[in-house]
DNA sequence: GACGTCATTGTGAGCGCTAACAATTCATGG
DNA sequence: CCATGAATTGTTAGCGCTCACAATGACGTC
């Protein structure tokens, strides 16, 4: 190690220390061909006795290139955006690309705005925006930046490009699971009105039951909280024994204060009423009974995300185009059965 | 709007347009005083139409400060973590700064060398870890950096700059609201071995009966995950009439599989067995019975931490001696009183 | 009316790197 | 022994910005 300095070294400092120029430097470092074995050995010697790192900035400067994306998202502790969040820098990772991001609290035009423009003054190349709900992606398409924007997760149907798991297909793969066990009808505990995956799934139910000729019954509305789920499902217990067996609940969290609900009112889960979730979380294989679901493979819709960028940024014809679809899978537990699925790896 | 053009507008261009030289731009950019309104009024109007943004890589190799920071962190998907990376990024940016994030399955040496490599190479000026292992921090004290580096989420006793939630205490405060409800002696699921918080909190768990002259029963492991509380509540519900009435918990998922254990042994809850969890995750509040834990303060934990890592990078005495401690809080719930807290809102 | 003073603006020199091109070295064959 | 061309290395010019300093002009003062 050489004494420590003020200044961290320069690829003029290595270059003077080898005996070779600068140059010479930079093709060791970017693994060019036509550097002799012998310099190249001596000059990495050299690097790593300095201790020597590039500087980025100037490597940005003069490749006008800073191998940097942007991800913009909010409610980043549910568990599907905290996902998609990991599974878009493990890609972008993977391909060298470097994440910066920024969480909103809410995403209006405004927020949204000061966030592009927060990322634009650092420089990325491109931004991913995990933005479900409409006036999200609304204030997107309006807002006009120096970079591709992908939008992720907000369903189909938006005319920026896009990558989501495919909710009508996945309510699909819930309602008519109930309808298969033998169940008349199905009633909805619907996301947000403003939240394209809810518009989503609640279509999804609604062409499926219509499908099966099956009147559409009264449709609830939450806000994915579990409270909110909670005082579905006071409402809910009122018509059981009117017509009301099977629910297909918008989210897992409001599912679960669907089952508190009817536990509380006396209603046996499933054998009162069979309850279907979204989203399987982590938790809810434990639920009071383990939940069935609808799996949403986030990671996917990661790498997907970051592919597509990627092509825009690098200009290239994107391979699949958008929106990209990405399916989701049930997973049934003792929600809908009674004696169906218990905890992975807990002996019966 | 001026006509497209290959290459994005410099400061020459704009001040080519407005009459001025680069560097009045840069001052009226720089919000320098000195610059006449008039002169300001005609930059700003230029800059506006040619949509003009500072190039951050030439400004940060002027400068030599990239207002970058970097977050390493893993299982960013459970609530704390998610929690704290979100608190971290808004305090960040309040500051001005882009936080870039690697986001790690599991913290070793090797990756999160790797992760720190990959931030050097994006030129951040500091890192926070959230690194709740021992083998982390351990990894973190002996791996050398050409930027300071703080640990958040460990605990207290590391001899890195940290912050972190006060784990003894929050345990001291479950256990004495158990033993202050009458239970003789206090049973406890522990997290992983390896985890800081884990010990911190079975460490006060330990004292706090000491304290009482409680000679501690036997300790369980688990692993943070629902599925290990689920088994060791079935071990636990083995012990009930055998002097076993309260249980502490070291996290909320573990708890939830606690619960489910014990209610399908027949346990009731909290009238043979009170429980109490640790984290508060929203869910808690749903769970059956809604769950007494002890809730973190992840906001403040990253305030802090971004808040020391600014001073350590600015070359500021820090305001506050490091370990910060912040301080938890108990949440009593019906896990332990029958007919405590209903969830907020609703009536009773 | 020359001079100092202040506000305002301009000039030149880097920051540390890569890209393009120029120069040198070296082996090879006629 | 020198031409030839490939392999290797060096030189020069930016990339777009900020900093330090120089220059200009307006204004009041003695």
């Amino acid at each position: 190690m050489s004494p420590a300095q003020l200044r961290p070294p320069t690829m003029a400092d290595v270059a003077r220390q080898a005996g070779v120029s600068h140059q010479t430097v930079s093709r060791v470092l970017g693994d060019h061909p036509n550097v002799r074995e012998e310099t190249r050995a001596r000059v990495l010697r050299v690097i790593e006795e300095m201790g020597y790192r590039r500087n980025s900035s100037a490597r940005a400067l003069a490749t006008r290139r800073t191998r940097t994306l942007g991800v913009v998202a909010s409610d980043t502790t549910l568990y599907g955006p905290a996902s998609t969040l990991f599974a878009l820098e493990e890609a972008a990772r993977a391909e060298g690309y470097l994440v910066s991001t920024v969480s909103l609290r809410e995403l209006t035009m405004a927020t949204l705005s000061e966030a592009l423009d927060h990322l634009s003054e650092g420089g990325v190349e491109g931004v991913v925006a995990i933005a479900p709900q409409r006036s999200a992606v609304d204030a997107l398409a309006e807002l006009r930046s120096p970079f591709p924007v992908v939008v992720v997760g907000s369903g189909q149907g938006v005319d920026i490009p896009s990558v989501s798991v495919d909710q009508r297909l996945g309510a699909t793969l819930a309602t008519r699971h109930l309808l298969a066990a033998g169940h008349r009808r199905v009633w909805h505990l619907a996301g947000p009105e403003d939240w394209l995956e809810a518009a989503d799934r609640a279509a999804g139910w609604r062409a499926t039951l219509e499908a099966a000729d099956v009147e559409p019954p009264l449709l609830l509305r939450g806000d994915w909280s579990p409270l909110s789920g909670y005082r579905a499902g006071q409402e809910l217990a009122g018509w059981v024994g009117r017509g009301l067996t099977a629910v297909f609940v918008a989210n897992d969290q409001m599912a679960l204060g669907v089952l508190r609900a009817l536990r509380e009112a006396g209603v046996r889960t499933p054998q009162d009423v069979a309850v279907v979730g979204f989203d399987d979380i982590p938790e809810s294989e434990f639920f009071a009974p383990p939940l069935t679901t609808v799996r949403q493979d986030f990671s996917a819709v990661g790498k997907q995300g970051i592919a597509l960028l990627l092509e825009m940024i690098e200009g290239r014809s994107p391979a699949t185009p958008s929106p990209i679809a990405i399916e989701p899978q049930l997973v049934v537990r003792a929600s809908t059965f009674p004696h169906a699925a218990q905890p992975e790896g807990v002996p019966l």
